[in-house]
DNA sequence: CGCAATCCTGGTATCGTTCCCACATCGTGT
DNA sequence: ACACGATGTGGGAACGATACCAGGATTGCG
């Protein structure tokens, strides 16, 4: 690898006026501009991160946990990160939280330790004392995406999570159901607690009673939400509709109906939270509430390099995002 | 951020029994060891990974291009990387493609100027004397996973992607099938056109001609996919089964049946290579061949590790994993 | 008791940059 | 002619860690 030095060497200057022609601060003449660039170019040359960041203190890395690549809904996120970063000559490195707080825990320390210029994460709500001692009190800038930590000083970037549940519980609602399951998730994160209460805030505008047997409070896994969905559809009366607090859930649903050879809408109807590209590639395409992660992911992005470039006051700020409900072709009117 | 020296200094030895004390080698006395790490510890002390880096020349980093880590199966990839990374105390640098030299090209210099330990990715098949001159003749190990390029003396991990085509179309044939579709994607990378020999082998076993006007060969996308279905379906007569030759390409196979109002395996056959959850969550559940992306994606990081600590010989390894038929509910006779 | 091996320590160079400072050479205005 | 600003240049000190080297203290053994 070629070193500043050597194009220094090579275009007969010293290493400083090499420097100050790369860098493009500093007067130079027009005629070692020339040779440096020329050196630069034959030899070439690529300035040495590692070297730059110790000096500069920056890295030009960010720190991206997410809960589960693997799930669409943090892939997407982890895009929207990856591209503005891109866009603006930053690395992101990826982990993976696993919705295990000790892991997160191990993740946050490393990033720490790697000197990342930033944090991106969906937080599983713990470590609120190691994200503030190892990040906020150091002055690097954290964004909470998803999800939030109860009482941390950082920008989030969130979806209304009561108003997008809220909405697709209407839209069973106005179907005419009245006893509606839910899939909620893990309790422990916000998404799960918000999208529980948009369900009952729905459910209490129009009187109607909540009912504990209809809840599934799993965790956000295809099993577990298999499970709490034969669990709720294998009452009687069996309830005629089902709501699925995201998109893992909402596959664990599906193949729940499958096994109980129900099919939407004409058996049951059901309403996603979450978009994906396989619920409108099947048969009876799913009806959802769509967050743009994507953007979330962007905006995310966007807010941590302002941030880094000493824009925005110094206050938090907090970023809402509105699902949307897509109307495909899992809602009907309530069986008998 | 608390330094080296700063511990040193705290404990009150020199800079150098502080570090032998915390990288464990050399001679320390106990004394000295046990005041190093108490300061250490109460000064919260952590190593600055890119002075170390810069010292050692070695980042601990390695870079991950994947072609779109919204899609399933390279976010499979990412986390096997991932993983396997973590438990060794690697950084990953995420970045995506997007299918496309160019950004391809882009991305692998930033990891290149990062100075990444390795590289493990996805290619789009060009770039070569780019990671030639950038990588490998710097003797910084290269690892293809699910693609290669031609020529590119670097470890690859793939799969059987032509037995395992193959594998698929026998199991339209075997249902009866002569008259089979397939969406086989770009024809400029290894894993299309594998994909297509197989379909072609497959055929060609059982004395079947091949028919040009049965395959797709658009992008690797749910639209182009969408419409090469299309295409392909609205022939007449119309082909009694279909062979989506990617995840993706399913999805958009999928959906095309959908609008069609062809239902799975009454009207028509469909197999899909790559599983994903939602096959298996659907009303039919799609019969597929699956490979093992996160294993693919662990052997990789493997490999690479191996690389780094000096195992395996000069020589480049590849790896072949092998694809395995799932069996469900989307193979049926022809109709008619 | 002497000499070598073992243990323990601090000083210093180094990795590749950037940046500050000193110094030299120009013009230009008074 | 002199001062002073704008240009242009190179030297050297950081950034925070590791590693080599020299030298002092301690031990072991004949």
């Amino acid at each position: 690898m070629t070193t500043l030095s050597d194009v220094a060497k090579h275009a007969g200057v010293s290493v400083s006026t090499a420097s100050r022609v790369l860098s493009g601060q500093g007067y130079v003449s027009q005629a070692s501009r020339i040779r440096v660039v020329d050196a630069a170019e034959m030899l070439n040359y690529a300035p040495n991160h590692m070297a730059r960041s110790l000096r500069l203190n920056r890295t030009h890395i960010i720190g991206l946990v997410v809960a589960d690549i693997e799930n669409f809904f943090y892939s997407q996120i982890a895009k929207g990160v990856t591209s503005v970063a891109r866009e603006h000559g930053y690395h992101v490195v990826l982990a993976n939280s696993e919705e295990n707080r000790k892991l997160e825990s191990q993740q946050i320390q490393m990033l720490a330790n790697l000197r990342v210029d930033g944090l991106i994460f969906t937080p599983t709500g713990g470590n609120r004392r190691q994200l503030e001692s190892s990040f906020i009190s150091s002055g690097i800038p954290v964004i909470q995406v998803d999800r939030r930590v109860r009482g941390l000083p950082a920008d989030a970037v969130l979806a209304d999570n009561v108003g997008g549940a809220q909405q697709a519980v209407e839209a069973l609602l106005d179907a005419g159901h009245t006893r509606i399951g839910i899939l909620a998730g893990s309790q422990l994160v916000t998404t799960g607690k918000a999208r529980l209460a948009g369900y009952r805030r729905a459910l209490e505008a129009r009187g109607i009673a909540f009912d504990e047997s209809l809840v599934g409070r799993g965790l956000f896994t295809r099993d577990s939400a298999l499970k709490d969905a034969h669990d709720i559809l294998c009452q009687r009366p069996r309830p005629t509709a089902l709501f699925a607090a995201n998109n893992i859930l909402a596959e664990g649903a599906a193949r729940a109906l499958v096994e109980l050879r129900l099919v939407a809408p004409k058996d049951i109807s059901i309403v996603a939270f979450d978009d994906a590209p396989w619920m409108s590639a099947i048969a009876h395409p799913l009806t959802t509430v769509d967050q743009p992660a994507r953007e979330a992911g962007r905006v995310a992005a966007t807010l941590l390099l302002d941030r880094l470039s000493g824009g925005q006051g110094a206050e938090p700020q907090t970023v809402v995002l509105s699902p949307r409900l897509i109307s495909r072709n899992s809602v009907g009117p309530p069986r008998r």
